[in-house]
DNA sequence: GTAAGATTTGACCATTTGATCAGATTCATT
DNA sequence: AATGAATCTGATCAAATGGTCAAATCTTAC
């Protein structure tokens, strides 16, 4: 087992080292992001507790030590992955504008959630774990950045309301939907697979699914 | 530590035994629902690899020994837990039948769906968690079970909406959303709660939920 | 009451895990 | 080439963890 796991990390090092950028950036830095990704991994798959850091510095393909010099402890790890996934998140959310259109910014959010889905599905997956651990580390954010933004798009989404420029629905519920169910296409692709046999990979699947969205959130009007 | 899980234990022992229906039942049976009931809460928050079965032993009140008597593994309980928990999980959707009225038969599943995301939201999460890590366990009844029962219910709706009985949308997207958006006030609690300080428990924030999801799903006119 | 079985426990074990550390190796700068 | 800092490694540790076991205690049937 331990041999297994030398023979892996020497196998990736023994390689040749002009695959990645290894020149480009010093090595630490690279290793860094490398850390990252592999941390997102693991940590999405099995939680923070159940997450091994042998098998994070496996994927990395460094030594659990050399990981240990990167980051001094897993909290710490498991905080820097949280981080830099978090901007991504709160991003789309304020593209939505009062000088915007109400359906184009809201068909533009979906469409930029769905593909994030999409494209980043441990992404998401790590946020659902986080989250249904209570949150012990997003916590105070999700309760203050969080809550501020979506605050200020329910009431910009209630006014866009009242002036008739989209449907009548809670604010709050809506925003919820849409969360749920562009999320529910990265954190159940398994369940999603195994019912239809396809992933938002497939374009036309992926049409389907934004258009399902679109017509539930904006209404039967087409756009 | 090891003195305080001691303690722990002997204070519920000592406790008044007549709480709960300790003479009724013989007590290993007894003890069988409490570690499941137990191993829900652990396994619903930190994941098969994370969950520690002195934790589920605690909080069930027994020594790790003595709950290794009645599931021999970790992995045994884990598989009893998901199976306790399966069956309630598929009632629902096998409700919506031929000759109900399909948008009585959407607004109770919807319903009662969201029910169960409220009172069961610990059993949400574990199925969410199981999901999430590529359903190890529960893939082949994803595949097979939950598929074939979903596929029926995609055929049904399919004529309900050809008869104009229901608004036209992809059925199996449709079922993807009330999947999301219920499971979403289970599984996100905490963040729902962070941003508008309300739960499923409140009456008035569950019927607004639930009309949310039912204006979406069966468009605007009025049920 | 007592024997047989069911239940419970404390002590214990092998393995795993997060973390440390002293020393080796590499790298940048002069 | 030499120096000092950055990076990396093998060896190792203490704690935690899943699981075992023999013995103790409790139940039940006779």
């Amino acid at each position: 087992m331990a041999a297994r796991t030398t023979t892996k990390r020497k196998a990736r090092k023994a390689a040749t080292p002009d695959t990645e950028t290894r020149a480009k950036t010093r090595g630490g830095e690279a290793n860094v992001e490398r850390i990252l990704d592999a941390a997102l991994s693991v940590f999405a798959m099995d939680g923070f507790a159940g997450a091994r850091i042998d098998a994070i510095a496996d994927l990395a393909g460094l030594s659990k030590p050399n990981l240990l010099y990167y980051f001094r402890t897993k909290q710490d790890l498991y905080l820097a992955v949280l981080k830099r996934t978090l901007d991504m998140w709160l991003v789309p959310l304020a593209r939505i504008e009062p000088q915007s259109d109400p359906r184009t910014a809201l068909t533009d959010y979906i469409t930029t959630k769905l593909e994030y889905a999409r494209d980043h599905p441990k992404a998401s997956r790590l946020f659902a774990i986080e989250v249904m651990r209570g949150a012990p580390v997003l916590g105070k954010v999700l309760q203050d950045d969080l809550k501020q933004q979506v605050d200020g798009k329910v009431t910009l989404l209630r006014r866009w309301m009242t002036q008739g420029k989209l449907p009548r629905r809670d604010p709050h519920h809506l925003i919820f939907m849409i969360w749920a169910t562009t999320q529910h296409y990265a954190d159940f692709s398994t369940q999603v697979e195994a019912i239809t046999g396809r992933t938002l990979q497939h374009p036309a699947f992926f049409t389907a699914a934004r258009q399902s969205i679109l017509d539930a959130v904006l209404g039967p009007e087409q756009d």
